[in-house]
DNA sequence: ATTGACCCTGTAGTATGCTTTAGGGTTTAA
DNA sequence: TTAAACCCTAAAGCATACTACAGGGTCAAT
C-alpha cells in the first residue's frame, strides 16, 4: 500500500505519517522500485492504535514504548515486560478514574442543573465535581 | 494564599500559573498592596482539575471551555449547554473505550504472556488488542 | 508528449504548553 | 542592615507534534 492510501485509511496527513516514521512509531516500509514506500497491511492497524492511544493523552514518546513491548531473548525479558505493563496500567486507571469523574460532573449539569429553557446558577463544573 | 503558596499546594510551576492566567485557565486573582497575587482557596480546586483534564488528553482551551460552563442570562441558556456537555460526554466516553482497550490488551500482556523469567514471543500491544 | 495526480527529500515554519532569563522590587529573620 | 526568600513584568527559548514549502521525480491517461 502506498502512503497517500494509507492516509486516508487512517486518517492521517502523509507528511504525519512520515514524521512518525522518523520518530519511529512506524517501521521504515520496504520501498517500491521507484522508491515510493509500500506499506503492509498492519500499517493500519499500528496508526489507529496511535491515533487512539494519543487522543488519551499519551505522547508519541509514551506510544512508541507502548509498541515496543515485547519479549525477546536478547532486549526484554518476561519480567521487564511485567513492571512496565504494570506501571502502565496503573496510569491507565488514573487516567479512566479522572475521565469518570468528569464524566459524573457533566452527568450532573447536563440532566439536573436545568429544568427547562430558563436560566439558572451554580451549573459549573467545579460545583458539580464537589457534590 | 500567595502564588508560591499555591504552586506548592498544586504542583504546579509558579511561572506556570501565571501563563495560566494569561490564558484565562485561571481567573486574574486580586493583589496585595504591594502587588503580589492573593489567590482565593478554591484556586486549587480550580488548578487540580485543569491538572485532571490535562492527563486525560484535553487541551488548555477544551478546558478552559469545561470550566467556562455555566447558565447566565446573558451568555449561556440551558440549551446551549446541554449540547456542549452531551457533546464533551461523548468524547469522554469514547477516550474510557480507548483506554478500556489499552487496557484490557496490557493486562492480556501482564497475565499471560509470560509463565515465568523465560523468554517468549507474540507479547506485542497490537497482537493483544487484535484478540 | 504533456497534464494531473501521485511520490520523494530536505528544510523551514507554526501552535501548544511550558521554562528560562533578565532585571528589578518586597519581606522577614538574623 | 543585609541576605535569603519571596514577589513582579516582559521577553526569549525550548520540546513536542505537526504542517507547509521548495524543488524535483514518477505514473497513467489523453
Amino acid at each position: 500500500m502506498k502512503i497517500g492510501k494509507l492516509s486516508t485509511s487512517v486518517g492521517l496527513d502523509i507528511q504525519t505519517l512520515r514524521y512518525y516514521e522518523i520518530q519511529g512509531l512506524l517501521n521504515e516500509p520496504k520501498r517500491l522500485d521507484n522508491g515510493y514506500r509500500d506499506y503492509p497491511e498492519n500499517a493500519i492497524t499500528r496508526l489507529q492504535f496511535v491515533k487512539k492511544a494519543k487522543l488519551v493523552g499519551f505522547t508519541l514518546k509514551e506510544i512508541k514504548e507502548l509498541l515496543a513491548i515485547q519479549v525477546t531473548k536478547d532486549e526484554h525479558t518476561c519480567q521487564e515486560v511485567k513492571v512496565f505493563t504494570q506501571a502502565k496500567l496503573q496510569e491507565i486507571e488514573t487516567k479512566i478514574n479522572e475521565l469518570s469523574s468528569i464524566k459524573n460532573a457533566l452527568e450532573k449539569i447536563h440532566t439536573s442543573c436545568c429544568g427547562g429553557n430558563e436560566t439558572a446558577a451554580h451549573c459549573s463544573i467545579l460545583s458539580a465535581l464537589e457534590s
